[in-house]
DNA sequence: AATACTGTACTATCACGACAGTACAGTAAT
DNA sequence: ATTACTGTACTGTCGTGATAGTACAGTATT
């Protein structure tokens, strides 16, 4: 699990961490009965505040996509995955289209939106 | 000049304000020495809080888009509509390379996002 | 039994975006 | 002069995201 936190970036830091579980979960980062890291673990390795990360877990566990297993920690449920998956590609779906009708309304073409996303596409992936 | 604010958009609405003026200069609905619409007249229009839009507005005449004219309101300056272009350009491509990142770091293939694009920008534009 | 972990649940504080309301100086038109 | 606009500048309030700190019950390991 690789987690990478952007504070000022519009979405909420608790929601980031729900959605870096599901992506990590969808993609088999993470499997049905394993252990999601603890609370305070992530906390520290985010450098982010226990009480945020809890509230994400408490989401995640909302969704049914993790179960509590007391004293212990949140593990994995079975289905997750499927359930993830669908998520991961609700959340793409919904935050590109908003993009493009943003873009639009600002009088890009159509043309040059596809040309920025090429370029920016065509840029090698960043090692982390 | 047709505004369109989005208040669960993460970006704040006094933000939303200045890019969408920044672009109504940067196409050329709005020409140097023209006025833009007044304070409370587009928070009417936009249905939000005048103190939002004067915020924007501050913000637009520090960064030398927009001039005071005492007792009547604010002129677009000379030379703001290279200044917008850019900005525009600017604002557009770090937003779709935040979110090409997110979705590479969710294990999102470029293939994948690639479709993803295309099947937003084939869909036709809303008319509103 | 003791220790060190888990999650969970509080209270309190802070920053920020947004809003409501009010006020005032300057300009334009009548 | 009066009226109706401009921008500008306050105060105060609200909701929310994030933080700090504390506490407690349950579990695992020693």
């Amino acid at each position: 699990m690789f987690f990478k936190i952007d504070p000022h970036n519009g979405v909420p830091v608790y929601e980031q961490v729900v959605r870096q579980v599901t992506f990590a979960i969808a993609d088999g980062s993470l499997r049905t009965g394993e252990m999601i890291p603890s609370v305070r673990q992530l906390a520290r390795k985010l450098a982010i505040n226990p009480n945020t990360v809890a509230r994400a877990y408490r989401e995640l566990q909302e969704a049914e996509i993790v179960e509590s297993i007391r004293g212990t920690g949140l593990q994995v449920s079975q289905g997750a995955r499927k359930t993830c998956q669908s998520n991961r590609q609700r959340i793409f779906k919904a935050r590109f289209k908003s993009m493009i009708a943003e873009a639009r309304q600002s009088q890009l073409s159509d043309e040059e939106i596809r040309k920025i996303l090429t370029s920016e596409l065509s840029k090698k992936r960043k090692e982390s």
